[in-house]
DNA sequence: CTGTTAGCGCTTTCAC
DNA sequence: GTGAAAGCGCTAACAG
């Protein structure tokens, strides 16, 4: 195994890097000036200073170090971003958003990886605390929220993605999952759905599938003739989301012979177990059963005919989450605010209106 | 729009942060001791300063600044890691091996998404060394090489991933191209196909793609019978896969009527688009043609009967990138090396072999 | 074994 | 307007 060594490389990190020692030496000012410049102080300047600045940085095609600027107690412009997830497809999305966001305000975003784990979660905070970042975003688990209490307490600027974090009132970017809910609801039951089983991961501890659930339960108790369960699967046990649907298709068959089945996905990740289950189960929608998920993924359109989804803005989650951010970072001392954008329902084959449909 | 402003937080991104001279002071020892003692330098340290100095960092809690230890010239166990498009999911798959590499050698991932362009590779390139990134990985279109020409010339550790640069002669770590593409090529040949079109996006300046075709062409030349034609499709541009699909059965059908028609798929982008336009244009497989794709998908099991796929190790590519890179950084001047690893061929309905294969 | 000293590249008082 | 000098948190000679 490799081990940590001290071999040199010839270049060390610095490559050879131009310093503001020598920008100032060959522009014939001070080191000082060149900070100015650097900072934007222009109106500290003269024009003949300015443009001699100008010119060296660029013939020595100088670019300040960003460690060296950090270091004193300044700003690093680097911004951390905690994901439970990488292979959450919601993750990326909303990653590039925050991407952009980063890029056209001058920062730079690291990405750290949990994996939900919650020792590599501990182990990236401190990671991301010791590259002095100004600021994170999180979306992960948040099992053991000592840490992030911890920087709650020291008012780091944090903004939360997606998910409330128990204790901690820091911003939070996400959807409106209530009204999301609600809607996608509204659309399985319009379409002549009786039986709805909202299939989600378990809901403890993440508000975001409590939203989604409590959107889900509001509606179904608008419909009294009407049945709404919630299933909680294990999307890591296989065969876990098979027999959860498996059990629900039988008992709604027995309980309401007539009834039109139909599930409601509670995230993209569960979409796509719930697809394997079905396809394991050789059950097709629309025939078969109804189908709506949370989350749009390149390839809904492409199973069957169709999946019907719920999608979010997840360019202008990232986005907004990292102006909010921003916002902190400049000092903003406001309460917490919360930024529920709305989500967008994709009809698709999967949900199709019922033409008899038999409403009990 | 938001602008840069020099409001102050009252933390600063500095958290308040314990610093060695602290430590020092409340453990009696010298500073000098505690940087031997994070260095690893423990034979140079007696029984009891080590227990002091652990027993202190602990207390406190003390967290090295990595900003701090890199301006020393010093290492930053920082790497950076450039990548086309963070939409690509083959990026994704082998961001997580390199990132649980870096995890395992103490190091932090610093990932950058160019979006294909090729004025935010350079921003993105620039972001990273102001940073001090010990060395890069990098996945880009490579349009633009000056840069990084300019990286090899001071020998700064570089590993490339999955595509050659030309003129730039870094390690490389990706799949076997050639062989994987003749093992999907035969696959198709031994299912009963008679007239393949090798769907790829453009060509010109990158190796991967090139090199699935050469083992496209190679094994197709084995077999005079038999018809391979490479299509070049433009996926960003809306319709033309379809067009390009269009005019091929046309053309195929025309000059071969008994022929048995199927598409091997360039990479996962490129599979996605295939099954998007075969969809818009009514055409179902095994039925209507073969398909097989480059890179499994998570919802490559779920369109039709299955798509068949050859999988590429991403984890390991990625986990193995980063050691190259490691190697690198610690100072091997070896000659550049690719490590190319090898494909899996799944087969799933897409790929069927054909009952009636009429071979001409 | 241990500490003293001198920086790393930059920002920031504080004078001129 | 401009610059000299001090110092950010750490590492690396160089002495003892």
């Amino acid at each position: 195994m490799r081990q940590k060594s001290n071999g040199r490389h010839a270049h060390g990190s610095a490559l050879g890097r131009v310093t503001i020692a020598q920008v100032a030496r060959e522009a014939g000012v001070s080191k000082t000036s060149i900070s100015r410049y650097l900072g934007g102080e222009f109106d500290a300047l003269s024009e003949r200073l300015h443009e001699q600045i100008r010119s060296t940085i660029a013939r020595l095609g100088y670019q300040p170090s960003q460690m060296a600027r950090g270091l004193k107690g300044g700003r690093t412009r680097l911004i951390g971003m905690l994901v439970a997830d990488v292979l959450n497809p919601y993750s990326i999305a909303v990653l590039r958003g925050a991407e952009a966001a980063c890029q056209q305000y001058g920062y730079t975003l690291m990405l750290c990886n949990t994996g939900n784990d919650e020792k590599r979660e501990q182990q990236s905070l401190a990671a991301l605390h010791s590259y002095s970042v100004e600021g994170l975003l999180f979306n992960t688990q948040g099992r053991n929220v000592t840490p992030l209490k911890e920087l709650g307490r020291m008012a780091f600027p944090v903004v939360l993605l997606d998910r409330r974090i128990e204790g901690c009132d820091f911003d939070l970017v996400g959807l409106d999952n209530v009204r999301a809910a609600q809607v996608a609801t509204a659309h399985l039951l319009a379409s002549g759905y009786t039986d709805i089983g909202l299939v989600v991961q378990p809901l403890y501890g993440v508000s975001s599938r409590q939203g989604r659930q409590a959107g889900f339960l509001q509606m179904m108790a608008q419909h009294p003739d009407c049945h709404g369960e919630t299933l909680e699967v294990q999307i890591e046990q296989p065969g876990h989301v098979a027999s959860m649907l498996h059990e629900f298709f039988k008992r709604r068959q027995q309980l309401n012979a007539g009834g039109k089945v139909a599930l409601l996905a509670g995230n993209g990740m569960v979409s796509l177990h719930i697809a394997l289950a079905l396809r394991s189960m050789k059950l097709q929608f629309p025939d078969d059963l109804g189908l709506l998920c949370f989350d749009e993924l390149a390839w809904s359109p492409l199973v069957g005919s169709g999946i019907s989804t719920i999608e979010q803005p997840t360019y202008e989650i990232g986005f907004s989450a990292i102006e909010r951010l921003l916002a902190r970072i400049d000092g903003e001392r406001a309460p917490r605010r919360e930024i529920l954008l709305e989500g967008r329902l994709i009809t698709r084959g999967s949900s199709l209106p019922l033409l008899n449909a038999a409403k009990r």
